[in-house]
RNA sequence: GGAACGGUGGCAGAGCGGACAAAUGCAUCCGCCUUGAAAGCGGAAGGCUCACAAGGCCCGGGGGUUCGAAUCCCUCCCGUUCCGCCA
């Protein structure tokens, strides 16, 4: 959520920002935030000045009961009694009001950051790092898609895994599912320095899911269990985010830096029938997510930290990618800076979307309510939140099986991987 | 899922219709004492809203009764123990 007291004491920097995402419709939607916060301020004043008089005539009862002037109490009693009318029909306006305040301000994107590129949609997000890794040229034998190479090997069946639970579900088998597991081990270890490893739920409360961003506004996209008020993650940041929901931090213990390897659950509602082949979009997908919870001061470079380490896994691996920064047209949601890596799939002839490396601002602290507290001084702060996919197991797994394919069929696994394959150093073709 | 008992400040724990933001202990901070510390003595100190003050709100969440609720009633959630079920 943005700060209402940001958009209360400067609407115009509010509005500026936000009109950077190109969205009309969003300025709109501020304006009647800030008439619902006027509103709100004024019940709230009213209220309260019946409440402050019905909690000195509750004294002043007490006071004249225990001196035996009872006379004096019912009349004081029956002044209540009716202010008590009021304050209730006042409290029941502020209900309303404030239901409707947080609404739209649950649905309101966050501020982008002032660096953060300026543009309309996915084709101007600007190139910041490479492409690095990319051969001079890429064989015959490398232009298969990963889905022909992956039959060969006989390491995915994905029709058995649409008969057991229906289209766009994956299943992995043998080397190919050792592989899935090797990618979320190797993402583990690479940053076992600094992470504390958290295996988290994969059912959370709808309270979990709002303060990620992904409740209200996305409930289309993720998986409800209804029956018991649950919901599948689509991804590790919405547990580790929400750990420590409703806490108050000691400045010192920041920043605080998490990983979670967890499935991850999507509707892909708007995406049905898209990249139906294939693991470049499934329902279920392994993913090795980072955290960190900080102050807004040492954000910006834990931004930068989270993307190198992303980067390194890819670069460790060999694979062709490049990064880029993602434009204010095209961001998420809660995101107040964000930058992608993407991984070149020669079979697919694509660039694939294998990481993306966020930082939230104080947009979901504000709504998770995880504060932190400065040393001698009194009060709280929101903290920041930044989250990336260390690595995304399966377009990773697709662009191995491309990048790395041999002239005789075999796929080469890359070193870094072997220790957790078995030593196991390629998987070739059965029969 | 059933039964019993619980949920109060950083922690422990009292209060069980009115003077309660809430005793007391521990922990914390500041003085005094001390070469320094401990002990001892004295004092300070919750969060949210709020420009500030005033005021309001916060004793697991929500609702109700009442002039007035931490306290009574309903409901939900969570915890502990026992039973049931079960990787």
């Amino acid at each position: 959520m943005i700060d209402v007291r940001l958009l209360r004491n400067e609407p115009h920097v509010v509005k500026a920002a936000l009109a950077r995402r190109g969205k009309p419709e969003l300025l709109v939607q501020l304006d009647t935030a800030i008439s619902l916060d006027e509103q709100v301020r004024d019940i709230t004043a009213r209220r309260d000045t019946i409440r402050a008089r019905v909690n000195e005539l509750s004294k002043l009862v007490g006071t004249a009961r225990r001196t035996g002037d009872n006379d004096e109490a019912e009349k004081l009693q029956a002044e209540s009694r009716s202010l008590g009318d009021d304050e209730k029909s006042l409290a029941e306006s502020f209900e309303t009001a404030q239901g409707q305040l947080r609404d739209v301000m649950l649905r309101l994107p966050n501020l982008p950051h002032p660096d953060a590129p300026d543009g309309a949609s996915d084709h101007d997000n600007p190139l910041v790092i490479g492409p690095n890794l990319m051969p001079a040229s890429f064989t015959e034998h490398q232009r298969m898609p990963h889905w022909e190479i992956a039959d060969e090997l006989g390491i995915l069946d994905n029709e058995r895994a649409v008969k057991l639970s229906g289209a766009m579900f994956t299943m992995q088998r043998g080397a190919g599912a050792m592989l899935s597991r090797a990618l979320c081990q190797y993402a583990l270890d690479m940053n076992a320095d600094a992470f504390e490893e958290i295996r988290p739920p994969s059912l959370v409360t709808t309270a979990t899911l709002t303060a990620t961003g992904q409740l209200p506004k996305f409930a289309e996209d993720a998986y409800a269990i209804e029956r018991d008020d649950l919901w599948c993650i689509p991804t590790a940041e919405a547990p580790l985010t929400s750990m420590y929901a409703g806490e108050v931090l000691d400045e010192a213990q920041l920043p605080l830096r998490l990983m979670a390897y967890s499935s991850c659950y999507r509707r892909e509602a708007g995406s049905a029938g898209r990249d139906t082949r294939g693991m470049l979009r499934a329902h279920e997908f392994d993913k090795v997510e980072i955290f960190a919870l900080s102050t807004p001061e040492t954000a910006d470079e834990l931004l930068i930290e989270l993307r190198d380490r992303a980067e390194r896994l890819i670069a460790g691996l060999g694979l062709p990618y490049r990064i880029i920064e993602i434009c204010t047209g095209d961001m998420g949601q809660s995101h107040h800076r964000s930058f992608d890596i993407e991984v070149y799939a020669p079979g697919c002839d694509n660039w694939l979307e294998v990481s993306s490396v966020s930082w939230f601002s104080d947009y979901q602290g504000r709504r998770a309510d995880i504060r932190y507290r400065k040393v001698g001084e009194k009060g709280t702060h929101i903290a920041n939140t930044l989250n990336g996919s260390a690595l995304a197991v399966p377009r990773v797994w697709a662009a191995i099986m491309e990048n790395f394919r041999q002239a005789d069929g075999s796929v080469i696994i890359p070193e870094v991987l072997r220790p957790y394959m078995r030593g196991m150093d390629r998987i070739s073709p059965q029969g």
